[in-house]
DNA sequence: GTCTATAAAGAGATAGAC
DNA sequence: GTCTATCTCTTTATAGAC
């Protein structure tokens, strides 16, 4: 808005290479200290140590904590938002599309957990600018979700005595905070998880008479 | 465990009055300012300042800052247990049950939503003897839940081809992460939300040839 | 690209007056 | 029960050597 160009340079969000795999690892051990400490919490030599260096040594690649923080969030959304994006798309029957809205969400979401609890809790902690940026993304990705609730709806395969809003909400409920009591390993994969909730979701849990159990 | 009882007097978590009023508007200034801030990023100051006091007095109150966040913590879990058990209880229909624990559980938190957040998301930073209760309190509340689920299986209310660990787990993301985009005023009353996300939860959003939308 | 050293600011908590 | 004043520690970030 109001800020002057002082800087002759403009730079991604990392310094340098910031699609290399140096700045993934970064970002990856950032988003794990984070995840676990909470942002504020997490201290920048914490951080180096790590990654077997000192904290001087970070600055060389941003020039603030909060660049790790943002590039956190719109990494974790950009993401989320494209692999859910091909494979709704390539989905045809609008009845099914539900179904690999929430199998593909949490594959990205449970592959990233570390990421996408960072962005989902520590939004709060950036700039207003930028987080201003990241919840747009944030939205455009809640919209595309809604927008195939809506198809849904109108394809007859989902329920529409129930705005698409709170549809929506509702089914961001169930995806997104399952990554804060899922573990890798023991219990279900993420798939098996994902047709677990896509199961609930669609047929819900009471147990009717035209159901068997 | 292995504590020694060093100070001569027991007291609350609060130095004194802990269930007087002064109390109360302490923990919910703390509470609004820790899910609005983050408890790390939370100064004693800028509490101070919403109570219109300097931060040296608050420690007339507690002895240190972590004491409001345990406060906080076992403040909504206990208050949050009872609500629902007696509301629960109260209910002999096995197939209303599930129904009204969500509306009484949703009435709670949504009434102490920066409790209910703060102790979602600040756990975290509880040492980790406190911790431990805190959590301990959350899992018994789970399992209250988890026995409602339980009950609703046996009774043949609620399918049972799904483990009640992970119909307890989704019903807990839809009924806890509600708080964070709840806004009182605008939209549905805690009421209607608790029915919508009951139907929701129980009947699912599929559109079956048998129901009407 | 990483280091040592350090500047500058802000935090939680205490002492003692009123 | 609240105040002023302050101690002490930790934090982010920079400067400049290697």
């Amino acid at each position: 808005m109001g800020a002057s160009r002082a800087a002759p340079v403009r730079r991604g969000v990392l310094n340098a290479n910031g699609d290399g795999k140096g700045s993934q690892l970064l970002l990856e051990a950032a988003a794990e200290l984070f995840r676990n400490t909470g942002y504020t919490a997490a201290t920048t030599r914490a951080l180096a140590a790590r990654l077997g260096m000192r904290s001087a040594s970070l600055y060389y690649h941003m020039t603030k904590k909060e660049d790790l923080l943002y590039s956190i969030c719109v990494d974790a959304l950009e993401r989320i938002s494209a692999a859910v994006a091909t494979k709704v798309d390539a989905e045809p029957d609008p009845k099914a599309k539900t179904r690999t809205l929430i199998r593909a969400h949490l594959e990205v979401a449970l592959a990233d957990r570390n990421r996408h609890a960072t962005m989902l809790i520590e939004l709060r902690h950036l700039g207003s600018r930028r987080r201003a940026k990241v919840v747009a993304l944030r939205d455009a990705y809640e919209a595309s979700v809604r927008k195939v609730v809506r198809e849904g709806q109108a394809a007859g395969a989902i329920r529409s005595d129930i705005p698409a809003k709170y549809l929506t909400l509702a089914l961001l409920n169930l995806l997104n905070w399952s990554i804060f009591w899922y573990h890798p390993g023991r219990g279900l994969s993420p798939d098996e998880l994902g047709e677990l909730l896509a199961t609930v979701f669609l047929e819900g849990v009471a147990l009717s008479k035209a159901r068997r159990s």
